[in-house]
DNA sequence: ACTTCCGAATGATCAGACGATTATCGTCGC
DNA sequence: GCGACGATAATCGTCTGATCATTCGGAAGT
């Protein structure tokens, strides 16, 4: 058979995906009736799994895993109808358990292929993270804002010192691109707003520190850039809004970290004292921005 | 029948959950076979779902249910036949997909009783943070705490102008806990880390600004906590941390601002560098702390 | 009026089957 | 020899039906 013919090709670190992991014991997974009750009592013991159903303790399993460091990055794991055997759930709670970790960003399934877990990288966990932006009411808007604010004041201060030729010289083009396109009239919304997650996610992700771009980059999505939309345009213009990415640009050519943190601060606080000026206007919900989802 | 019965008595809002929302057509989701086919058209068209598979074209569904506000939070979702016929998925994909959203903190199950939209506030939907935080290895360690020096350094400058007498005199109980414990010699470490914790919650919680603390609050979970023991321990001692959360308290009393802010960024900062020096010192991740989860 | 108990409602789990997709590998032609 | 092509197996995705476990509310009893 092939039931642990699997293990040595694939991961070859021993049975590390066994019953190590406060797991029932072997012979209780194959019991064909009645196999509840015997796990109520390892649950009840077990404080570190707060879940009470079989797919949230195989999600603990998996965390642990993980933590531990017998799964890691881009790891492969057996078969589903393998890891339900060895973990004594149905196929169905195996799945649903795989389900919610792949939305957590902590695993990835491929039909036809298999599950593997992902990167575990600051952009796939923080998945969930523009899921929660997204959800945002209006209300909160302003304390989000608030909150990218400082954490880009700081991303613009690291990013000064850290700054490659290369990279300014990119941001230099992104706002080249804008303005050859106000310059011909008709600047797409859409192209503005993406435009502008550029220029910030470079000067986030040159700060040097993956946690802090991550979490700047999931404060930015595009259902949330899109509810700003409106704000820029009648906060001021888009062109007070360029000027001020050109500022925080001249500000990082002179390696200024104080200089960029103050030009970057003032550029979010503009957006941020319009939204909490009007919270209840027109960010429609069901039309959050000019075509973005 | 009862497939629309139970719309009136529970929701009273409509049909709100029907065929509305890039959804097939009623006439589709009683097709006995091959429902696959005609559903494909109408994702690909559709852009904001990019899940291909059934799972999580639930999730956007219920997604955009709640995001234009037809779903609110503590509502109750019909029962899962109902749900499924509906949205013309079998029960064991909407399962999927709602246990996906039970996880990210959307949803909430309860056996017997229903499934129920959570109060979508920032600790419920910031969960799955948390789990993040915890699966950080120690490399990164050195990142989130700078994130949270940044975080916690803004909370602190807020509070100071926001604290109420109530508000100060419970940070001066905590560290004054603290000093008992130490006096007697026998400090758990476990105390002192959760009395820490409740300092900073605290003040984050007097920032006024929700998701900022939420954010605060999900980057110091106990695991990360318990990390951090060592660190403290090694780099002075516990009575010096001590004495920089008394220089915080009283800086916070005099309502100054730029004061506070200095305060709880060096108190953060020591922790940081520490930890910036010591990547792989002692953490080992399958005992993260003293007794901690 | 209060408590107790039972049944309906509902989620949780299991089992088996089949469809859809991908990787793999052998074969064929050049 | 080597690359393109197609068959095959492996794997995830989905459906169906049933049973178990838990909760809630009303009926019955006191």
């Amino acid at each position: 058979m092939l039931n642990v013919a699997w293990i040595a090709p694939e991961l070859n670190r021993s049975d590390l995906l066994s019953a190590e992991t406060a797991l029932p014991p072997n012979d209780l997974i194959y019991r064909p009736h009645c196999p509840y009750t015997d796990r109520v009592s390892s649950r009840t013991e077990n404080r570190s799994s707060a879940g009470s159903s079989r797919s949230d303790h195989v999600i603990d399993i998996v965390k642990n895993l993980i933590a531990s460091g017998e799964l890691r990055a881009g790891d492969r794991l057996p078969v589903e109808k393998e890891l339900a055997a060895r973990w004594g759930v149905s196929r169905g709670s195996l799945r649903e358990a795989v389900r919610s970790l792949a939305a957590l960003g902590v695993l990835e399934t491929r039909q036809g292929d298999g599950t593997y877990v992902t990167q575990l990288d600051p952009g796939s966990l923080l998945r969930p993270l523009e899921f929660w932006a997204d959800l945002q009411q209006v209300s909160q808007s302003a304390e989000l804002l608030a909150v990218r604010r400082v954490l880009e004041t700081e991303s613009a201060g690291l990013a000064a010192v850290r700054l490659t030729e290369e990279e300014l010289a990119r941001l230099d083009d992104v706002l080249t691109g804008i303005e050859e396109g106000m310059a011909t009239g008709r600047l797409d919304p859409e192209t503005f707003i993406d435009t502008d997650a550029e220029f910030h996610r470079t000067i986030a992700a040159a700060s040097g520190n993956g946690a802090l771009a991550a979490l700047i980059d999931s404060l930015m999505t595009r259902t949330l850039r899109g509810r700003l939309w409106r704000a820029i345009t009648e906060r001021a213009s888009v062109d007070e809004a360029h000027a001020e990415h050109r500022a925080i640009l001249a500000a990082l050519r002179t390696r200024d970290a104080e200089h960029a943190r103050v030009r970057m601060a003032a550029h979010l606080l503009g957006v941020e004292v319009f939204a909490a000026a009007h919270p209840t206007d027109g960010l429609d919900p069901a039309r959050p921005g000019p075509g973005s989802t």
